[in-house]
DNA sequence: CCGTATTACGCTAGCCGTAATGATG
DNA sequence: CATCATTACGGCTAGCGTAATACGG
C-alpha cells in the first residue's frame, strides 16, 4: 500500500525532475523526498531511479509508475471534488426561472421553508435550458410560463407542473407620444420604435424583439440606470405589473396595457413528478 | 489530501458495512476504524455517515465517496501490478521457438550473455503466435524457420532475421520395417503407419500430420515415456540431427533421412529492427 | 448481555527538519 | 564553490492498541 503523499510526491517528480525543485514546489525538504523514494522502491522492490551520487532522475519503470501515479492523482482528486459537488447540492436548493418577476416572490418562500440551506436561482431566456437543468439535477425546481405535459413511454407524466404567479406587460410611454392616449395597443404597434430594454428579463426580451418588427432595442442591463435613462427620455419601455408592485414606476409617462396574449403570462412551478412530494409544503405555500 | 489507509477503510465499510467487521477484514481495531472515518469527514468538510450511538452506516454522500474510494483504489493496485511486471519483464529475457532444438542451443548462450536475467522460452506451433509475441513485447526474440521480410508502408523492414542453427529430420524405423533398407524417404511414404509422435515440438507436429496421409498418430507429451516405448515397440518415430546430439538414438531402429524440403530446416532468429543492436552480442555469439 | 460505536489514554513507529557529508560539474 | 542527493540525528506528532464508556436489540 503506498499513501497517496508518496503518490504525489513520484507524480511532482516526474514533472519537476530533481529532488530540490519538487521540495519546494510541495513546500518540504530534501531529505523527505529521498527518503520517500526510497521508501517507495522498497514497497515496490523495484528500482525506479537512476542514480548517481549527486542526481536522481526516474527511469523507463519509474517514468510508467509516475504516469500511474497521475493516474491514481486524476482519480483522488475527483474523489474529492465528487463528494463535495454532491454536498453542495445537498445544502443548496436551486432552481432556474424564465422570468424575474417569479424569482422575487419564489426566493423568499424558499428561505424561510428550507432554513439553512442556500437557496440559488439562475434567470435563463430559453425553457430547453431550464428543462435540461431540470434533467441533470442542476435545478431542483424550474418555473415555466406553460405546465410541462411530458409523458414517458407508458403515457405516465414525467413533471408535476403547479401554477403560480400571473405577471402581465405594459408599456411605458411619454405623455407626448402617438400612442400615449390609447386604452391598450398591441406590441406590432410599436413597429420602428426606440425601445429602452432591459436584457436581463428572460424570455419577455425574446417576445418584445420577435413581435414588434423594426424596432431598435436599446439595451441596458443595469436597473438603476435604465430607470433613469427612461425618467430623463422620451424612449419607450416596458414595465409588469409585478415590477410595478416593487417599485414605483416613473413620473411623466403613461402606463398603457399590451393586448399580445403572449405577454399575460401564467407562470408554472414545475418539478420531476417523483420529486412532487419532496415541495408539497412548498407547493402549499401560495393558493 | 486523503492517505491511502483511509480510501482502503472506506471502500471496506461500503462492502462489509460494520466498523467491527472491517476491523477484522484488515486486521485493525474499531477504534482506529472510528477515528480513520471521523478524520475523512474532518478534511473533506462533509458529513458521509449516519450515526446512532452504536451504529455507523454511509449516507448517501457517503456511498458516492465509497464508490470513489474504489474507483482509486483500482487505479493504485493497476499502478502496482504496472510496475512489478514491467519489473518482471526488464528482468527476465524472454524469447519463442516454433521448434524445441533451437531452444536447446540458445538459452544457454542466452543465460550467458545476459548473466543475472532469467531467460524464459515459449515453445509455439504457428509463426502468428511468435509474431504476435513479438510485436506486443512478450518475446525480445523469436525464432522462426524463415526470415521475416515484412517492410513498413515506406519500405523501411520491420524485423531484423539472423540465420541460426540448421535442423534436418529422421525416421525412426524398426530394422523389420518395408522402408527400413531405403536410404532416404519422403514423408508421404509413411502414409497409413501408426506414428508415435511427442507433441510438444513445435511446428514439426503440424507438418508430418500434414505430409502423411492417413497415419494414426499415438500422442506422448513426456519425452522419456516416449523414448521407453520407441525402444520397446516397432512403431515408427522421428529424430532430428540435433535431438541425435542431444541423446543417443534408441538400439534396434534404422535411421533414414526424409527428403521434404519442409523438414530440413535453416532457423532465424528474430528480433524488432530497432532492437537488433541491442543483440549485437547475441547475434555474433554464433557464425 | 452481547454486539456495536465512541472516547480516553499512553505508547511508539514513522515522518519531519536541521545539519553534516559527499559528489559533481 | 554552488548545487544536488544522501545520511545522521533528535524531536514530535499522528496513528495505534487497550481499556473504558455508552447505547441498543
Amino acid at each position: 500500500m503506498i499513501e497517496t503523499y508518496i503518490i504525489e510526491q513520484l507524480a511532482a517528480l516526474a514533472e519537476y525532475k530533481t529532488l530540490s525543485r519538487v521540495a519546494e514546489e510541495l513546500h518540504t525538504s530534501q531529505p523527505a523526498l529521498s527518503r520517500a523514494m526510497q521508501k517507495l522502491e522498497g514497497e515496490l522492490g523495484v528500482t525506479l531511479f537512476d542514480r548517481s551520487k549527486n542526481r536522481i532522475a526516474l527511469n523507463e519503470i519509474g517514468e510508467l509508475a509516475a504516469r500511474h501515479a497521475q493516474i491514481v492523482l486524476s482519480a483522488h482528486n475527483e474523489m474529492i471534488r465528487a463528494v463535495k459537488e454532491a454536498d453542495r447540492r445537498r445544502r443548496t436548493f436551486s432552481y432556474g426561472s424564465i422570468a424575474p418577476a417569479p424569482m422575487w416572490e419564489l426566493t423568499p418562500i424558499l428561505s424561510h421553508l428550507y432554513m439553512g440551506m442556500t437557496v440559488s436561482s439562475d434567470l435563463q431566456e430559453t425553457e430547453d435550458a431550464l428543462i435540461k437543468g431540470l434533467e441533470n439535477g442542476t435545478y431542483n425546481l424550474i418555473v415555466l410560463f406553460r405546465p410541462l405535459e411530458k409523458r414517458d413511454e407508458n403515457g405516465n407524466a414525467l413533471y408535476f407542473s403547479k401554477p403560480f404567479i400571473r405577471e402581465k406587460l405594459f408599456v411605458l410611454l411619454p405623455l407626448s407620444h402617438r400612442l400615449a392616449s390609447q386604452k391598450a395597443i398591441n406590441l406590432s404597434d410599436l413597429a420602428g420604435e426606440k425601445i429602452l430594454i432591459h436584457n436581463k428579463i428572460g424570455f419577455w426580451y425574446g417576445i418584445c424583439k420577435e413581435k414588434i418588427p423594426n424596432a431598435t432595442f436599446l439595451e441596458q442591463s443595469e436597473l438603476s440606470a435604465l430607470r433613469e435613462i427612461v425618467s430623463a427620455t422620451d424612449l419607450v419601455s416596458f414595465m409588469t405589473d409585478v415590477s410595478g408592485q416593487k417599485m414605483p414606476p416613473p413620473k411623466g409617462k403613461v402606463i398603457v396595457p399590451i393586448l399580445d396574449e403572449e405577454v399575460n403570462v401564467q407562470f408554472y412551478c414545475v418539478c420531476k413528478k417523483e420529486r412532487a412530494q419532496d415541495f408539497t409544503a412548498l407547493f402549499s405555500a401560495w393558493c
